[in-house]
DNA sequence: CATGCGACTGAATCCATTG
DNA sequence: ACAATGGATTCAGTCGCAT
């Protein structure tokens, strides 16, 4: 996982025959901008595959909001009997497949889509991510530290909300910092389920007379954890529910780009103030710690040819359980019962070790000085010589 | 709410006006039995109205791939179970919109649901759920404290399932024993969030050759919850896909009623034997145990996120002997013999100090308007922001 | 009888690149 | 498209056995 972004613009054409390019592909981007209006129209005015990511909070449900209206504008009336329940839901499952089209038509073949949920519409909102086509990665938890107690204890308190983190495609080669957030975590895998608190004190934007500006601010954290997760320095992140702008301004902080979309004008103008008041963090400490599997290869046989291994010379399974001769082809030769067999690093070390698989990498050691060190060792030694070179 | 069960013969009439009363209706319910056989037709046995509670543990439909291996080669156990399997996402609806409508039908009026399920199924799940008519209450995240872990690195550890709890209707008086639940959290409100353990050691049923019995049996505690929260002793809990019987199990120990109903007859011989080895608890005792409360985990990342250290700040050793530099992910940056290095508090702790570990925490400090502090001391503040949270 | 070590396991949509 | 190959990847807990 990690960084594939090198040589990405492959932009697999699947992703782009469901409508022909648009005109608006030539002009800029509206980078760092709130678009106000309808995020469905103003989605509409974005070309195919612009960006790297959707983050979206959508309104959530008929019940709490007069807020919603159908995708033709018209207001969804407040009923609550069961045919107008159903109508209600159909409403919601209309105005909710409609912008989610939209979204996944802009977004990149391998970008990624976050949208946040409670019970109340994450059912919904799930079950159209996978009938679209897209493909869920996680539902991720966030436990709410400090969450509104539920004063009639008519129910249980009601302490997370729910997000869903899903892929363009089922193989899309989506942005995961694996090996960032592990190290975050201190040295344990990140898991599902995330404990923040809900956003208050001076992190909560106040409007006139003190009030809160938004009713559901989110918390800056939530949004710092999204896009280090899945998201690189200059990538682009779309969010067609802005509202007071936590995705712009956590954007800015971590120096990746931003598109809001908003219909709220009183939004758009907080939002603007807020975004406007946050410091970049220094761009040397943005990038990402590195993966792995995003260092360059460097092949076996550049070890042997760098003369780290000279042909001939003895590797080690641990423990001295086999022994392997180095040769010069950057092969490794063992015995096997039917005499010497030649091959890769990993393929003598599975077959030594009756194993389906092998990194040969961590498997062979060689004598060093201070006793067997693993050939991995080798590779660490050429790779920061060539980072040298590079910088 | 509490007990509704006083007065509560009104059996409304619209609950029941979709089909005529059955002749079984004067059959007695097989209650505290596992019915053999497919759960729609089976429930089609059962009259209107007969149940207090439905909890379902449908297939998840996990859409499992290839083979997985552990990095130690070994490989995972998968649920390739034929019932998990299903054509498309158009037949798994029809499946569960189909067992839904008779589980509401079985279902007493002030009767309610759970079901417990994955992000594969749980959006699907819960969207039928609400077209049928039932009334959500809350959904349920059951952390688990012990999940499988992301052996590749390639997303988040999948580390929660999702219950979802829904009165029959809106008007449902349905039962919820908050007091109880309360009095059980150390007189803290029962969140949504709830930490067990998944079934292992002693619990988990064993087959032949010591192999487990069932692939998914859940924990006993998360039914105990479920039925303590949400019935009365002497309720009638239907299970319409029994599978190992903790359901049974667990009502039966709780003085509860349950009707099971099961396809394989594995299942069924293992449940059965389970269930009579069950002790009923005094009706006396039935009270819960106090559940211990741990102080949350608080990584490092988690500080940084939270914007008590900023990206680029520095970080010293006991009397500046090394310094650190904070970064975006949650890593922090330090200078080796070889440029600069970056990795974990505790990993970048160990390295300046040639020592094979260090607590990062007690060991790195930042500048306080009051001198050198550890940056345990903001892990400290978050826990106390984050106050008291329950299990 | 403690203690330690190694093996084993759990509802899992679990890789990336080249040819 | 698929196949082959390189090589990256795990946490909490239980159980059995050796010391």
């Amino acid at each position: 996982m990690t960084t594939k972004k090198k040589k990405k613009k492959k932009t697999k054409s699947a992703a782009l025959k469901t409508r022909a390019p648009r005109a608006a592909a030539k002009t800029p981007l509206p980078l760092d901008e709130i678009l106000e209006g309808d995020c469905i129209a103003a989605m509409r005015a974005l070309p195919d595959a612009c960006v790297d990511l959707v983050f979206a909070d959508p309104p959530y449900n008929l019940q709490l909001g007069g807020d919603l209206t159908r995708p033709d504008n018209s207001r969804v009336d407040g009923v609550d009997d069961a045919w107008d329940r159903f109508d209600s839901f159909a409403a919601y499952d209309a105005f909710t497949r409609e912008w989610l089209a939209e979204a996944r038509r802009v977004l990149k073949p391998d970008g990624a889509l976050w949208v946040i949920g409670s019970y109340h519409n994450i059912f919904r909102v799930g079950t159209a991510v996978q009938d679209l086509g897209f493909w869920i990665l996680n539902d991720i938890i966030w436990n709410k530290t400090n969450p509104m107690p539920n004063f009639r204890g008519a129910r249980f308190t009601n302490a997370h909300e729910t997000l869903v983190w899903a892929a363009r495609s089922k193989e899309a080669r989506y942005t995961f910092n694996y090996a960032a957030l592990k190290t975050a975590n201190d040295d344990l895998q990140m898991r599902s389920d995330w404990s923040l608190p809900i956003c208050t004190g001076n992190e909560r934007l106040k409007g006139a007379a003190g009030r809160k500006a938004h009713p559901t601010q989110k918390p800056e954290a939530l949004l710092y954890r999204v896009l280090i997760a899945t998201t690189n320095p200059g990538d682009v992140a779309l969010d067609p529910f802005f509202g007071s702008g936590t995705t712009g301004a956590v954007a800015k902080l971590l120096g990746r780009r931003f598109i809001g979309i908003e219909r709220d004008p009183d939004y758009i103008a907080a939002a603007r103030a807020r975004i406007a008041r946050v410091e970049p963090a220094p761009v040397e400490d943005l990038a990402v710690a590195p993966s792995k599997r995003a260092a360059p290869r460097v092949p076996f046989g550049a070890v042997v040819e760098r003369g780290l291994l000279r042909p001939g010379a003895k590797l080690y399974a641990p423990q001295k359980k086999h022994e392997a001769r180095v040769r010069a082809d950057g092969s490794i030769a063992v015995r096997g019962p039917d005499g010497e067999v030649q091959g890769s690093i990993h393929k003598m070390g599975a077959l030594v070790e009756k194993a389906p698989a092998c990194n040969g990498w961590t498997y062979w050691h060689f004598e060093a000085k201070t006793g067997l060190k693993p050939i991995d060792f080798l590779r660490e030694k050429m790779r920061r010589e060539m980072g040298r070179q590079a910088s």
